[in-house]
DNA sequence: TCAAAAGTGTTTCCCATACACCCATGC
DNA sequence: GCATGGGTGTATGGGAAACACTTTTGA
């Protein structure tokens, strides 16, 4: 692995030198890595949101999943790897970007054994147009429903219901939407989701709060208690800048670079 | 991938059938996929401890790390080859083991590249027996301490700072620490760490909440938190039985499996 | 002047903390 | 008895939820 901070350093010794250069990566058996991205965000009737691609090749032909792909070896991450597929796929740059779970086990993928990182990728609202896809894919934004037994996902064109989602990902989603649940009520993840993260009002956040937890929330309450987690300890300051609706709302800017992983 | 839920689903066309068969799963250069164990207990003096594998071939050669190896490739997730390594080399079984997070930075073993599937283990107190190590490797428990700047860990024979350890598991180790935390404020984590889930005392309970935490905790709110959230919420009853100490306490009992992965 | 959304104030209630106090046992 | 840890009771303060009320704009 030319370019290590280990090789670098300087402190290897001979025998050690040609114990690396001798090494055959191939001496055990690997299984594939991909990265898939669930790729999150709220439409302009406040809905939540979900990128979804149709599989142009086997397996899984027809159905659709989630987007995602094999990493570069030797040459990026796999968090790398996530966020180039997204960027190829819709464009967008200014993301949020954060592991959810590593899935492994042998036969969730027909061809072979495929290790996938699931990411989560938090999208602005208005941000995520979706590019016209070739043969090997195309791609729709759905609406995220709920019904007796699951999760359905509707697009202007087609209605999916989670049971037919290729290989996991109708558990991958799942887990994702459930996590950001819970991650929302410590962390600043729905900031992410707003159109714009240097100008926005506080009713603006509270429909995202609304369109993650599926819950209409008391404005006022929500008020107090943005003003004390984030304008009061420093995190978003207020711009003294009015919309123009009804009576003009204070807008307020974040302050902080939102950390995406917290390693 | 023979034995698939996909394959045997019966609902394959025949030219999807011959798409799997020559699927060539060597197309895109592979990375190494490892798990890497961060295993925690409380000793009999209630501290926190961690155990660590003396790397007996390069690279980092005789330097302290996190035990783990490489998944064995079609036969098993990477959640049963950290199961598999914990028991090579401890010989526990009745063990938490969680995943924490993925690692695949380019670089981050000078061998190759490298994908660490890193867990957290959590093994009761008393039932971790270091295994008589081989010229391979040799494994030892640290008690974990901290000072100004990060963590030490101590043995009874060696003294191990966190930048001494080998390639990234100083990171990991504190990010493990770091979740665990996190984590016994709403889940029943620390339950793992007790000698006896099937009898033990509230005290019993709180020391192990003080070893993860570093912090003391008042004994009459610890027991109102422990009896709300778990005596009356059914997931532990009490045995009546007493314990033989100054005043016999209450002995109570885990009545739930503890669920140990929420996929 | 009215509707609609923004923003403030107040009341209530729950619950976590702190801490005083009683209980059961071994010595 | 008394030391030690087990267990209960209570007073208090902070904060979240519910909701009434005021303000500012456009129409």
């Amino acid at each position: 692995m030319k370019d290590s901070e280990y090789l670098r350093s300087g402190q290897i010794s001979a025998e050690e030198k040609e114990f690396l250069e001798n090494y055959d990566p191939d001496k055990y058996k690997k299984p594939s890595v991909t990265a898939d991205v669930v790729t999150l965000t709220v439409d302009e009737q406040d809905q939540l949101c979900i990128l979804l691609i149709k599989r142009g090749g086997y397996p899984y032909k027809g159905k659709w999943a989630l987007p995602g792909g094999f990493m570069n070896t030797d040459e990026e991450s796999v968090t790398q790897a996530a966020r180039r597929e997204l960027f190829e796929e819709t464009g967008v740059q200014d993301v949020s970007l954060r592991q959810l779970y590593t899935f492994s086990q042998p036969g969730r993928d027909p061809r072979m054994h495929v290790v996938s990182v699931a990411y989560t990728a938090l999208v602005p609202k208005g941000s995520l147009k979706v590019r016209a896809g070739d043969d090997a894919w195309e791609a729709e934004v759905f609406r995220i429903s709920y019904d007796v037994d699951g999760m359905t996902f509707q697009s202007d064109s087609a209605l999916v219901r989670e049971e037919d989602l290729a290989f996991d990902h109708a558990k991958i989603i799942r887990m994702a939407i459930k996590r950001l649940r819970s991650r929302i009520k410590y962390e600043p993840d729905a900031f992410w989701l707003l159109k714009d993260k240097k100008e926005f009002a506080i009713s603006e956040l509270k429909v995202i709060y609304e369109s993650i937890l599926n819950e209409k929330l008391d404005l006022a309450n929500f008020r107090k208690a943005f003003l004390r987690d984030y304008v009061d300890a420093g995190r978003v300051c207020s711009l003294n800048k009015k919309s123009n609706a009804k009576r003009p709302a204070m807008l307020y800017s974040l302050t902080e670079e939102l950390n995406e992983e917290e390693i």
